[in-house]
DNA sequence: ATGCCGTCTGTTTTT
DNA sequence: CAGACGGCAT
């Protein structure tokens, strides 16, 4: 066991470089860490706190470390705990939201709001400002859905409130009047509901601490040491809300230390207001700071180190930075064209197929895009393909229909004044109650100047026919019993005999769509959920419940011990790694992004993009694309990536380059080409992107798309319980005729292994697989 | 009040 | 190719 007072060898700093060591060992006011990708950052951030606790600096009360997702702080935290053990207990260690809800928990009723408030995500959100808009006829006025809510997102950004902004307005403008009436209203009934948006839960803090200094130094005084991950995508409310932190307190006592990590190249939130001047600026915000850059990298090969630090150096006005690995050049990264998006699925299938029989496993692979639209060609193929995945954010579980419904009688009991909630429970499950009496009742609450729920108290008096007068009683009593449950504790409970007293199960079962079953399960799941966060919070509130499922992020979703491979979009694959990574769809239009064009520094923050996905992977990564690209119903041909020629090409190993595809679509070879095992055939890293030839000189769009737009097609048939065995043969609609290997699996599950006479060996699921026995 | 059917619309990334 | 919405019939 290593002695903590032997001077010159603290435990804390071995293995480390000297640069991390200094990052973990300084002492001052403000501290930069230009961490580049892979570069340890975690280890130094979480070394640092256990310095800081060691050598009697701080008690764990006084640090406050801030992440990007709570799957990083709960990594953090992990990594702080094997350190510390149970000296952890008390630090803040928890994501901006997260740490922002605690402190309005504590102090809402200062301003106006009470202990329960609820969350209004961004779905929330536009569903009042829609409504509002109907009420106040803002369309008009040029006001739509879209507008308001990114408008109003913007300005609780830039921590303007109504009254702020009106003074800034053209009163003779009636558009710029009518957005500021919506907004106005739009702030009045978040207060009316007792609810926050996401960007209030920062924005409010801010006005908080500004509005009560005597509060703010609570918290200043409780917080010495503040430590914030991923600083270059905080925005100016984030920014803010640091500074208010770390100020001076009114009697004197000195401004916290901070210490942000963060990486300039790593951009990639401005579209949500990040701005990236916060890093940039940080040694002129706060004089003296010191500044320490980890250029090691300790992630990835040198090969696709090369590759990033080529493509990210094409944007101009960035410090220069250049990450180096001491273990070696590694497999040359991949590249691959498809004919079409499920061509490049395929390959991407069979690549996983074979790199996971080379012993890596599903978990250490992921596969990244641009946009959530391209995940549907990737999972047909994978489905087909019976290869385990994983999507990852998307679309959540707790932004599905059935489970907002749920959660939506959770927070009508717990936060009676949202009214979002309990209109949209009113009548779910169908109870005769529609539009009209929904209508009175909004009336009712509105001149009475009480909640909806109140109004539900008084429908005696309002002259509804008698079936409805009875539906709405039985739903406010039932909402009652179940406030009277609270007390007693357990979410599940109050769950289990909400579920109960709707019948919002059986209702779901006794339709005749077949998704509904599914529906069905999934709030059972969520019931399972309940229980589960009973059991791991023994004095957890269902406010706390309902507030943790506000704030999942989409990484959070991550289980690491799945099993499977990962789909995710390469915002969501910011802070991860993996052994193999797929970045998919490097084509013009898609990356970069064609609505990123037009803005201002667009194309720069999407190659940052390019460059976060390049850098999660530790040996293996993959460039892949598709000549057509079905968006929107129709037919694309699609242009490759300008950053994929920013790539070096001695790095790149094209086992079919967009050049290949030309050639065989213009030429008389087309046809012949067949899948599988002969991708590399033409490849070679020669031609393309070497010089002036290359992508740009070949006509503008090669006509015969059409013959080869669906090479590999998304067909799926229903098989049945179709019966195969080794030895059989079969025909598939796109490999064409194959010997059965082997059959794995069992039932639906059924798995098929394949040796095409011509696409070499495939994995099928019998019971979808376009095959038929010949 | 509800359910069904047509038309229109719009598609980046997310706490 | 969706999901949202308006209009119609029951």
């Amino acid at each position: 066991m290593t002695q903590l007072d032997i001077f010159d060898t603290d435990p804390l700093l071995e293995g480390l470089n000297p640069q991390q060591a200094e990052a973990v060992s300084f002492r001052g006011q403000a501290l930069l860490i230009v961490a580049g990708a892979g570069s340890g950052k975690t280890r130094v951030l979480t070394h640092r706190i256990a310095s800081l606790i060691h050598s009697r600096e701080a008690w764990p009360s006084q640090v406050l470390a801030i992440t990007f997702t709570n799957k990083a702080a709960a990594e953090m935290r992990e990594r702080a705990e094997q350190i510390l053990g149970s000296a952890t207990e008390g630090m803040w260690i928890s994501t901006f939201h997260s740490s922002c809800v605690r402190i309005l928990r504590r102090e809402a009723e200062n301003f106006g709001f009470t202990s329960s408030f609820t969350i209004y995500d961004s779905h929330d959100s536009r569903t009042l400002i829609k409504r509002i808009i109907k009420d106040l006829d803002g369309e008009s006025y040029g006001c739509t859905v879209s507008g308001v809510a990114n408008k109003i997102s913007r300005l609780k950004n830039e921590l303007a409130d109504v009254d702020s902004y009106a003074r800034n307005i053209n009163p003779n403008d009636p558009n710029e009047v009518k957005f500021l009436e919506v907004f106005r209203e739009y702030t009045r009934s978040l207060q009316a509901a007792n609810a926050f948006d996401f960007d209030d839960l920062l924005a409010q803090t801010v006005f908080l601490f500004r509005a009560f200094p005597h509060v703010a130094d609570v918290y200043r005084k409780k917080f010495r040491h503040i430590l914030v991950d991923e600083y270059q995508d905080t925005n100016h409310a984030q920014y803010a809300l640091i500074h208010e932190l770390t100020r001076e307190c009114a009697d004197g006592t000195p401004g916290a230390s901070l210490t942000v990590v963060g990486d300039s190249d790593q951009s990639i939130y401005s579209f949500r207001g990040a701005d990236i001047r916060n890093i940039a600026e940080f040694e002129r915000d706060f004089p003296g700071a010191k500044v320490i850059l980890l250029e090691q990298n300790y992630r990835s090969t040198q090969n696709i180190l090369s590759a990033a630090n080529a493509v990210i150096s094409n944007n101009f006005d960035r410090k220069a930075k250049n990450l180096w690995s001491a273990s070696g050049d590694g497999a040359k990264l991949v590249g691959f064209t498809g004919y079409s998006a499920h061509d490049e699925a395929q390959f991407i299938v069979d690549e996983i197929n074979a790199l996971h029989s080379q012993g890596v496993d599903y978990n250490s692979i992921a596969v990244f895009y641009r946009t959530n639209a391209q995940t549907r060609a990737l999972e047909e193929i994978f489905i087909r393909s019976a290869l385990p995945y994983r999507l990852v954010g998307g679309t959540k579980f707790y932004e599905r229909a059935e489970i907002k419904d749920v959660i939506c009688y959770l927070i009508a009991v717990a936060n009676p004044a949202d009214g979002l909630a309990v209109r949209r429970i009113l009548n779910t499950p169908k109870r005769g109650i529609g539009p009209a009496t929904e209508a009175s009742l909004q009336l009712f609450a509105d001149q009475n100047n009480v909640s909806v729920r109140e109004a539900l108290r008084h429908v005696d008096g309002l002259g509804f026919g008698p079936k409805v007068t009875g539906a709405i009683n039985s739903l406010s009593k039932m909402l009652d019993e179940a406030t009277a449950m609270l007390d007693a504790g357990k979410v599940s409970d109050v769950l289990a005999h909400l579920l109960e007293k709707t019948g919002y199960i059986d209702a779901l079962r006794a339709t005749r769509d077949p998704q509904d079953e599914a529906r069905a399960e999934n709030v059972e799941e969520l019931l399972a959920v309940t229980r589960e966060f009973d059991k791991n919070n023994p004095d957890g509130t269902l406010i706390d419940f309902l507030t943790e499922v506000s704030l999942v992020a989409a990484a959070d979703e991550l289980d690491d011990a799945s099993g499977t491979v990962s789909l995710m979009t390469l915002h969501t694959a910011k802070g991860l790694e993996y052994d193999a990574v797929f970045l998919t769809g490097v084509e013009e239009e898609l990356l970069p992004h064609r609505m990123s064009a037009g803005e201002p520094g667009g194309p720069a923050e999407e190659r940052r993009l390019f460059y976060v996905g390049i850098t999660r992977a530790r040996k293996h990564l993959y460039l892949t694309l598709a000549m057509s690209r079905a968006m929107f119903g129709q037919t694309n041909v699609a242009l490759p990536s300008r950053y994929l020629q920013e790539i070096p090409s001695e790095l790149l190993d094209w086992r079919q380059s967009p050049e290949d595809l030309q050639r065989s679509s213009l030429g008389s070879g087309y046809g012949s080409r067949s899948l599988g095992s002969s991708y590399g055939s033409s490849s070679s890293g020669s031609g393309w992107g070497s010089s002036s030839g290359g992508w740009d000189s070949l006509p503008p769009s090669p006509k015969p798309k059409t013959e080869w737009a669906n090479r590999v097609t998304n067909q799926i048939r229903d098989n049945g319980d179709l019966e195969l065995q080794a030895g059989d043969r079969i025909r598939h609609v796109d490999f064409g005729d194959g010997t059965v290997t082997d059959v794995t699996g069992v039932d639906t599950k059924r798995v098929a292994h394949v040796r095409f006479d011509r696409a070499g060996a495939k994995k099928l699921l019998i019971k979808i697989a376009p095959i038929e026995k010949i």
